[in-house]
DNA sequence: ACTTTACCTCAAGTAAGCTTGAGGTAGTAG
DNA sequence: CTACTACCTCAAGCTTACTTGAGGTAAAGT
């Protein structure tokens, strides 16, 4: 195990995800990576951690493009501190939350709903779920709900 | 507004989705109907019901092949009651409580995780929430997590 | 009767998130 | 030096959940 580079190989066998995801992370802009002389890449070590966000937040629901946005927050001139990686889980815990606090209701509604015989697209809780969350909370814009 | 049969339009308008929707509901067999004369489809009031209960699913993370596996639970000789109904949403709930819970301990564990140092596939309780919770529960196996 | 709107089928397209395969080069073990 | 394994690129394929479009028929409005 050195500690300086990783080839696509070491990366993708200690993050339990394929060769090919790298490369379709990298072609996505959520990793990057620098080539040795013979056209391979190598990888510093805080792509363990990235990849490892990248899953973590996956598991949340979030997607792709929005954890993209979320990882270009971080520092690109310098490898993201610990402070660094707080921040973002920090804001996904928000984001978290808010999905929780909508399943929850959800599940509160459902109960009521699917039984009874509120089909009313304007009236039913079910259906209006969302507007209600999108007109009280304000930030938490990288959650996007399913 | 006629109380007997629907044409696929009033359906759509009635449900708030595209007509193009009920086709593939159909094809997918998690709706169903009958033609008139002119082979145009002509659907029984409880699809309404059906496709509200889809769309409801669909916003808990239930995949399309979950929802008519469900669905298949309902009697198909007789239309369903309000009993059949909440049978079919008291399963849903408790598969909304895990997913629930599952996303309640992944906020707990992440604070910790993503910005301590740990990025153990064998230890961190991020990457293990799954496992965990497959060896905690037993019913439920209709929700499929994220 | 005529026109417009709704409906029909079937094939193909879309977006996300990857995976697979072909054809070829680089690195490493013996 | 020779295998063999790892890596490279690019294109195409896969799944889910639908949407769009083409070409044609049915029903409804006037």
């Amino acid at each position: 195990m050195q500690s300086k580079e990783w080839s696509v190989g070491q990366v993708a066998k200690r993050c339990g995800v394929k060769v090919s995801t790298l490369h379709f992370y990298e072609q996505k802009g959520l990793i990057h990576t620098s080539r040795n002389g013979g056209n391979q890449r190598r990888y510093k070590p805080d792509v363990l951690r990235r990849v490892a966000v990248i899953k973590a937040a996956q598991k949340m629901g979030i997607d792709l493009q929005s954890i993209k946005a979320a990882l270009a927050t971080l520092p690109n001139n310098r490898t993201p501190t610990t402070q660094d990686w707080q921040r973002l889980s920090a804001q996904w815990n928000t984001d978290l939350n808010a999905r929780i606090e909508y399943l929850t209701r959800f599940r509160d509604s459902m109960a009521g709903c699917i039984g009874c015989g509120c089909l009313s697209m304007t009236h039913c809780p079910i259906y209006n779920l969302d507007d209600k969350l999108a007109a009280e909370d304000s930030g938490a814009v990288i959650l996007n709900r399913k």
